[in-house]
DNA sequence: TCATGATGTGACCACTGGTCATTTTCTATG
DNA sequence: CATAGAAAATGACCAGTGGTCACATCATGA
């Protein structure tokens, strides 16, 4: 195996991705250019494409790989919560991590919409390693539900509460601080899921 | 006054405005192009930008145009409420018939987002008039909050749940109901709102 | 040394939002 | 009517986009 080949070919693909990284947090996904990327990382653009199919597709690898390291600190945490409560104030620790990576929280809604019109990638994003899923939320929410209420349903209104406070991030409105939003989150769940 | 110039004049933009609510409903914003909105009204390209300086302005006209007849209807009803459980009802209600408009509240998120890398736009969406702002919710709600409670922020936590919500929408998850969303909604708003 | 296949290139494609000199059409006045 | 001047419509043009692909360059095993 021609290792020095595969080896040189590697470090193009990583020197491209922190380009792209790079460029992505100070433009956002769709403001930067894939001739971008390859002209500040020192190569042509038709290098892009012989590492990924499409702008998408880097940018779901690059959130794939964010998603990892936090998914795995998360579910050691969770696994010694006592209740809903305690459950829930660990997954918006998490939550926490994410959108103080202010940037990133906006890019990422951006994506999000972006791949709305996009049957492929809107498939994609339902997963759960490129959002905080209605499912996975579920997985993690239903062994402390103690009601009736669905868990699918807790889990997916701590999403949308999540992500429309990322709306209003982005929109720099500045009414809300994050703790305002993490006690809404857990009294909602709470209230939902839990016997008085 | 050339009243005969004039009419035309007014004609040729409602036809361009007719196409380009018809392209952007089946569409979207950003997949449909200047191009496209005149081709499709009988005009040259050209002719748009005698009517509005960009694709977003004419956007931004026909959000406006929306949102006046459903406001007018929301501040009559909302004089007659009793208390924060039955004005944010009302309000529902009223955000019902906009995400009733299922494209569109799609269509709208994607305009909310294409706006937040642009400073002016950014400014424009947090007016009122193009969206639930939380100024104008706190307003609403202000004369029912019988607690410490801000009203700004029962307002800004009620529209990132809405908005939240047309995320999910958007990405068709299809976990949440509006009815599920909107007594969430209302519960979090009593809770923090109202006295018990 | 040299053939082979991996790696890198940039002109090219059809498209975008936006501009503007030019042409067409209308209308007010002599 | 004729015509000057203004208003409306045009489409070639600009710098850019994501993506393709025939070609050049280079490392490698025989």
């Amino acid at each position: 195996m021609s290792t020095r080949q595969q080896e040189k070919s590697r470090q193009t693909m990583e020197e491209l991705m922190e380009s792209a990284i790079s460029l992505f947090a100070s433009k956002g996904f769709t403001a930067t250019s894939v001739a971008e990327i390859t002209r500040y990382a020192g190569y042509a653009k038709g290098s892009f494409y012989r590492h990924w199919e499409s702008k998408s597709q880097l940018f779901l690898q690059i959130v794939e790989h964010k998603m990892r390291s936090y998914r795995d600190e998360r579910d050691r945490r969770i696994a010694d919560a006592r209740d809903l409560e305690e459950a829930m104030r660990i997954i918006w620790d998490f939550l926490e991590t994410m959108v103080s990576d202010h940037e990133w929280a906006r890019i990422f809604l951006e994506f999000t919409v972006h791949s709305m019109r996009n049957d492929d990638l809107c498939a994609e994003m339902r997963r759960s390693q490129y959002r905080l899923s209605e499912d996975i939320f579920a997985e993690l929410v239903r062994p402390f539900v103690t009601t009736d209420y669905p868990a699918e349903k807790i889990g997916a209104l701590n999403t949308a509460l999540f992500e429309g406070f990322m709306v209003h991030n982005a929109l720099e409105t500045g009414v809300l601080e994050l703790e305002d939003v993490r006690e809404a989150a857990v009294a909602l769940a709470v209230s939902k899921g839990m016997k008085q």
